[in-house]
DNA sequence: GCTCATACTGACTGGCGAGTCAGCAAGGAG
DNA sequence: CTCCTTGCTGACTCGCCAGTCAGTATGAGC
C-alpha cells in the first residue's frame, strides 16, 4: 500500500464513502464496501474516523459541502437576476443518472431519526433557499421580477423542485425536460415574469 | 399464547410492522422489533411471512393499502369538486406527529433500490395523482375549474405537496397551517378559482 | 543512510440478527 | 372425550460486520 498524506487519504475515502452511500444507502453501506473500493483495509477507514458513524456524517458532510461549493460559484457568476436563477434551478434538478439525487433522498430519510444528519440537510435546504431568496430579491430591486414575498417563494419553488426530483429520481416517473419546463412555469408566475425569461 | 387466526394475526403483525418502520426506518427494522410489539416470538413473525424482506414489503403494502382506502372514503362522500379537492390535500398533508410521513420518506429512499418496493411507491403516487385529476376534471365540466392539462396539474399539485412536507417533517421548518395554506394557493391559481374556494 | 513519527495491516473478537427445527399445546371436528 | 391440524415457541446455528490491537514498514526530515 502506498502512504498518503492524512488529508489526501481523508479526502479519497469521503469520496469513496460518497459514492458507496449512493450506491446502496445510508445504513446498508459496510466500513468493509468503502474500504474496497479504496483499495484499503477496513482498519484504515477507522483509524482515519474512529467509527462507521462518524465516517457517514463526515461523508455527508463532504458531500453538502461540494454541492455548496457549486452553487457559491454559479452566484459568483455575473449576469442578470434572471440568468442566474436560471443557473441555480438547473444545479439543483436531478442530472442524467442522478447519483446526486439518491444521496439527498436517502440523507431526508437517515435525517428523521439523526439529529446531526438532519442539521446538515437542513443547512443545505436553508442555504438553497437564501440563495434563490437573494436573487429574487436582487431581481425586484433591478426590476425584473415582481415579488411580495420572496423567502416564500423560494422556499415554494424549492418544494415543488423537491417533489419533481422524488418524482423523476424515486418513481421514475418524470423526464428531465419537463421538469425543468414545469419548474421555470412555476418560478415565472411567482416572479411576475414569463417562463422564457429563465430559459 | 392465545392462539390467533393466520388472518388474525397477520393483520396484527403487519399493523405493528409498520408502525416500527415508522419509528426506526426501513432497514433498521428488525423482526424482533415487530415480535417484541406483538409480544410474541421472533419465530412467528417469520412463521408468517417467510423473511424479512418479505415482511417488510407485505407491511408497505398494507400501509398503502390503507391509505388507499381513506382516499377511496373521501371520493366516495359527495359535494362540489372544489370541496372534495380541498379533503384531498387535507388527506394527504403531514398530520400533527405524522408517523404516516416518515414512512413514507423511508419508503422513498427503499425504493431507490428495492424495485418491488418501488412498484409499491409508484402505485400509491399514481392513485393520489390519478384522484387529483379526476376531481379536478370533473371541476372544470361543472365549470369550476378552468384547467388545459388536469394530469400535469395534478402531478405538480402533487409535487409541491411531497416538497412541503418534506421540509415539514424532514427538515421540521414548516408548520401545517403555512402548508395548507401554501397548497391552497397553488391549486387555486392552477384551477382558476381562488384559494378561498379550496378552504 | 538513519531515525522516528505515523500511515497502515492482518488477524482477531464479540455481539447481533436472520432464519431453522424439533417439538409443544390449543381448540375445533368428529 | 380424543384426535389432529396448525399456530406457536425455545433454543439453536451461522454468517456478518464494527471495532481492537499488536505489530509492520514507509518515507520525510535530518
Amino acid at each position: 500500500m502506498t502512504r498518503r498524506a492524512v488529508g489526501v487519504r481523508r479526502e479519497e475515502i469521503l469520496t469513496a464513502t460518497v459514492e458507496e452511500i449512493g450506491r446502496r444507502g445510508f445504513p446498508q453501506t459496510r466500513v468493509a464496501d468503502v474500504a474496497r473500493a479504496v483499495d484499503v483495509s477496513t482498519a484504515l477507514v477507522l483509524y482515519h474516523f474512529g467509527t462507521k458513524q462518524a465516517l457517514l456524517a463526515a461523508a455527508l458532510d463532504h458531500a453538502v459541502g461540494r454541492d455548496l461549493d457549486r452553487l457559491a460559484a454559479v452566484l459568483a457568476r455575473t449576469g442578470s437576476a434572471a440568468q442566474r436563477l436560471r443557473r441555480i434551478l438547473d444545479l439543483y434538478a436531478p442530472q442524467g443518472a442522478a447519483p446526486g439525487w439518491t444521496l439527498w433522498v436517502d440523507a431526508w430519510a437517515e435525517a428523521l431519526r439523526n439529529p446531526e444528519l438532519r442539521t446538515h440537510c437542513r443547512t443545505l435546504d436553508r442555504r438553497w433557499t437564501e440563495a434563490i431568496r437573494e436573487t429574487i430579491v436582487a431581481g425586484v430591486a433591478a426590476g425584473e421580477f415582481r415579488c411580495a414575498d420572496p423567502e416564500g417563494a423560494a422556499r415554494r419553488i424549492t418544494a415543488l423542485l423537491d417533489g419533481l426530483s422524488v418524482q423523476a429520481t424515486v418513481h421514475r416517473r418524470l423526464g428531465r425536460r419537463r421538469l425543468t419546463e414545469w419548474i421555470r412555469e412555476y418560478a415565472a408566475s411567482q416572479l411576475g415574469t414569463d417562463a422564457a425569461a429563465l430559459s
